[in-house]
DNA sequence: CTGAAAGCGCTAACAC
DNA sequence: GTGTTAGCGCTTTCAG
């Protein structure tokens, strides 16, 4: 690999002069230059990042924490930020957290040691005071998570505000007794929580039954979603919401599954309410209504809040672009 | 942020005592480890590793080029290598190409430059030899995916007789008149043109037809399966093939979401073959009969391979857990 | 405009 | 066992 020095040699110059050529810097004669820039192409050069990284302390690389990039939302965040961070010369490292705070914690340490110039976390497990200290080594941006105090940078939408929204269409257009699904237990923090408070807010004013039975908690996955489906067909007749809302379009694809696998109409005998609007939510057989979240702009903005901070700067989130969707479709 | 000097200097030790306990070396006296340990404490050292990288040329950094990590089977290949580097303490970064080939050659430079000790390439866009040449700079892994002569180390499955073995059970099954979709031309390279020769070989074998009007070039999407479809069932009634396979199992379920909207059953009236078996394919009303790549397999085994590679050791890739597999379900 | 020289934080001979 | 020292490849004063 030729150095640095290796051009400054060739081009018969000091490598302060090679090193200003790299970094642009003015008052450069330009014959100099002409003479630089052949003796790096013939050399093949190529700048070490490594060395210029030890030496100048500004990296190019920002981390992405992800509780799992298998589920689409990730995914789809994964592909905004990376195209985002591309577009300014950034390149991305990604860990996985699965729920688990040591990766974190890894994640955390390459910020100290410098190796990453910032950190966008799209999953926390971890004390907010823990994570909020290590903004001392570079800057930190929480995307779609809070902390319950502003330590942090944030970039969330306003998930309250959708499912309050999607509960006054289930009531406008008639339905009266509403299920829900939390991947929580409905007392914990997290969207969990402001999504619920949206649901109670509006069950209250349109003066409709929260019901005990009619509340499932810990639901996560497909098959969570087909038991949640055999419990409400197991309460008497009369006794049985004629909507759900589910806090995943798995959960809502299990439910549906399991209906229409037992002759049961949707949304004729329940009406199925998604979130997320993943992929193949519009092919099924009954497509599913969702909400959206607005995926790629929680990741540009993420991206461009913690570029604007690496560089000292100040970025004002566009809020405009952050609102979630009710995707209308036929399954409520 | 504190430095082994600053560690030397509390421990009153020098600099080369210290990386010697930071790399492990023996000899080093009980008690001096503890002076050490207990500075390191209280200094919170961190070694940074830029430095360690710059100077003894040895990174924990692996890339991992895919073309769009959105689609689940990269979105599930980024997760298995992700587990395994993590595995062995090594971090990974995440490019994506979308097809173009300039963000290969970025991934190449970083190669180059030591930023990255090794390179999985889950997709391959630039030419063969290009590629190989920086294998100088380090090793690279092709993940499921093969260039015409053996440049650089593969990890690959047997697409060709995958395909080979649907199409006995297809005709097994009694179907005698399958059409083909394919993403690519029909002519060209990749595993495109292995599952074709799969296909070709089968009804040659089974002596079934093979028509032009059954070919389906350059279908990705699942509207592209739907136009499909449309296709299929404009021609005359005895002239429709009574099966598809398709490429993928977006495609797939384009094509069975037009089927049923249109009143026609599945398979009684078509038969629908996927590829890849995503995670939704098990929840349609008609689940999807489709063939499952060894996705967690191909990264992890890719993963050590190149990891082997990087400790300049050898690794025999496990074939037996390379098997694709035929997921019989309702479809086809 | 250009060059000499001092490091960034760490490793690895080489001495003792 | 431990210390001294010379860099890894680059940027950045400080002098010309």
């Amino acid at each position: 690999m030729a150095t640095i020095k290796d051009v400054a040699n060739k081009a018969n110059l000091s490598v302060a002069t090679v090193s200003r050529y790299l970094n642009d810097h003015p008052y450069i004669s330009e014959d100099k230059k002409q003479r630089i820039k052949a003796a790096m192409e013939e050399l093949d050069y190529t700048p070490s990042s490594i060395a210029t990284q030890l030496r100048s302390k500004k990296g190019n690389m920002i981390g992405i924490l992800v509780s799992r990039i298998t589920n689409p939302f990730f995914s789809y965040l994964v592909d905004a930020i990376e195209k985002e961070a591309k577009k300014n010369h950034y390149n991305v490292l990604i860990m996985q957290t699965y729920d688990n705070k040591k990766s974190e914690m890894n994640m955390l340490e390459l910020l100290k040691q410098q190796v990453i110039a910032g950190l966008i976390m799209c999953s926390v497990e971890g004390n907010p005071e823990t994570i909020a200290s290590y903004q001392e080594f570079g800057p930190i941006v929480l995307c779609n998570e809070q902390t319950s105090e502003a330590l942090i940078p944030t970039v969330v939408t306003d998930q309250k505000q959708a499912v309050y929204d999607a509960m006054l269409y289930l009531a406008d257009k008639g339905y009266q007794k509403i299920a829900y699904c939390t991947g929580g237990t409905l007392a914990n923090e997290g969207h969990g929580r402001s999504r619920t408070e949206g649901f109670e807010q509006a069950l209250l004013e349109k003066q409709l039954p929260i019901k005990r039975n009619w509340i499932f908690r810990q639901v996560h996955t497909s098959q969570d979603g087909a038991e949640v489906a055999d419990k409400i067909l197991h309460l008497p007749r009369l006794n049985r919401p004629d909507a759900v809302f589910t806090n995943s379009d798995e959960v809502a694809m299990g439910i549906m599954e399991r209906m229409l696998q037992k002759k049961y109409q949707v949304p004729k005998d329940l009406a199925i309410m998604g979130f997320d609007n993943q992929p193949t939510t519009s092919l099924l057989t009954v497509p599913l209504t969702t909400i959206a979240q607005p995926v790629a702009a929680l990741g540009s903005e993420s991206t461009k809040l913690l570029l604007a901070k690496i560089k000292d700067g100040a970025y004002e989130v566009d809020q405009a672009h952050l609102k979630l969707t009710l995707i209308k479709r036929k399954s409520a």
